[in-house]
DNA sequence: AGCTCATGGCGAG
DNA sequence: TCGCCCTGAGCTG
């Protein structure tokens, strides 16, 4: 279940199983096997991520060039774990330990350069070293699309989903439905940091968590929750339900195709919101 | 058994 | 903007 930091976990997971050997490769489902049987056998040499690209490289400048999309998973397994090969696109697989691959968007065979291509085409990754925050700052202070919906454009935040959208929104009390261009500069600066930070604290432990110790469940007086998605947020899913900071209802609306969360208090209409001090948890 | 929904994105219109 | 694709969990019956 993919934001960024999910596919930049998988990146790692594959480097540090496979890279350096050499694997076995199939597609019991067969929708990949042509692919699957020109790699077998072949040293996988490395696996990268981009905002929610992940590109596994193979020797002989062979890259499957995977996107998870909506339902996508690759899971990590010992290499004997019974499966159900009707859905399996894709299994990798090396001194007893397996990635399987299911339901992804795509899942496909390209050159080096087109994975370079895939790379270049992104925008800048809060997850990555190479980013360029001026390349969003480009993009984001030049259009009037409302900011909710520029939050999830990949080429100007790569790896922003719909939890992070939701969540640096609130943190940073930005009205989403203002448009992008009205953000200043310094709010901007606080919104990448604080992506920066929640982002890398999501790769770290698995697990998206944007509430500080202040705002809890138990904090606030409120009981515990158990979220979906494992974490603890704000704003994400909760519609109807109390927000965590001022007890409004927190609202949605569809945005950009996506259901939206936002508390309309904290998040007032026309907001263009602050900097944090500290951002990130 | 059969819905509906999900951390996504594409192509048609 | 809408319909559609892929899989699986969590409901409803």
């Amino acid at each position: 279940m993919p934001e960024g930091h999910v596919i930049h976990r998988l990146a790692t997971g594959m480097t540090t199983r496979f890279a350096g050997r050499s694997v076995r490769v199939a597609s019991p489902q067969g929708r990949f096997a042509d692919a699957a049987a020109l790699l077998d056998g072949s040293v996988l040499v490395d696996a990268q991520a981009v905002g929610k690209h992940l590109l596994v490289g193979f020797e002989d400048d062979h890259v499957v060039w995977i996107h998870l999309g909506l339902i996508g998973r690759l899971a990590f397994v010992p290499a004997g774990t019974p499966s159900n090969p009707s859905t399996l696109r894709l299994r990798v697989s090396a001194d007893g330990q397996a990635a399987d691959l299911r339901g992804p968007q795509w899942c496909r065979l390209i050159t080096g350069p087109e994975s370079d291509a895939v790379v270049a085409a992104s925008g800048p990754d809060p997850l990555r070293d190479d980013a360029d925050p001026s390349r969003a700052w480009a993009k984001l202070s030049r259009t009037s699309r409302p900011v909710g919906a520029v939050l999830m454009d990949q080429s100007v935040f790569a790896g922003v989903g719909n939890i992070f959208r939701a969540e640096t929104l609130f943190r940073h009390g930005i009205d989403p439905h203002v448009a992008a261009r009205q953000v200043p500069r310094a709010v901007f600066d606080s919104v990448w940091a604080d992506l920066v930070g929640l982002m890398r604290y999501a790769y770290r432990v698995g697990r998206i968590d944007t509430v500080d110790e202040d705002h809890t469940p138990q904090a606030m007086g409120r009981p515990p929750r158990e979220d979906p998605h494992g974490g603890e947020v704000y704003v994400y899913r909760r519609a109807g339900m109390p927000c965590l900071v001022c007890g409004t209802e927190v609202r949605t609306e569809v945005m950009a195709g996506r259901n939206l969360y936002w508390c309309p208090s904290c998040q007032p209409s026309g907001a263009t919101g602050v900097s944090l001090a500290t951002p990130s948890v």
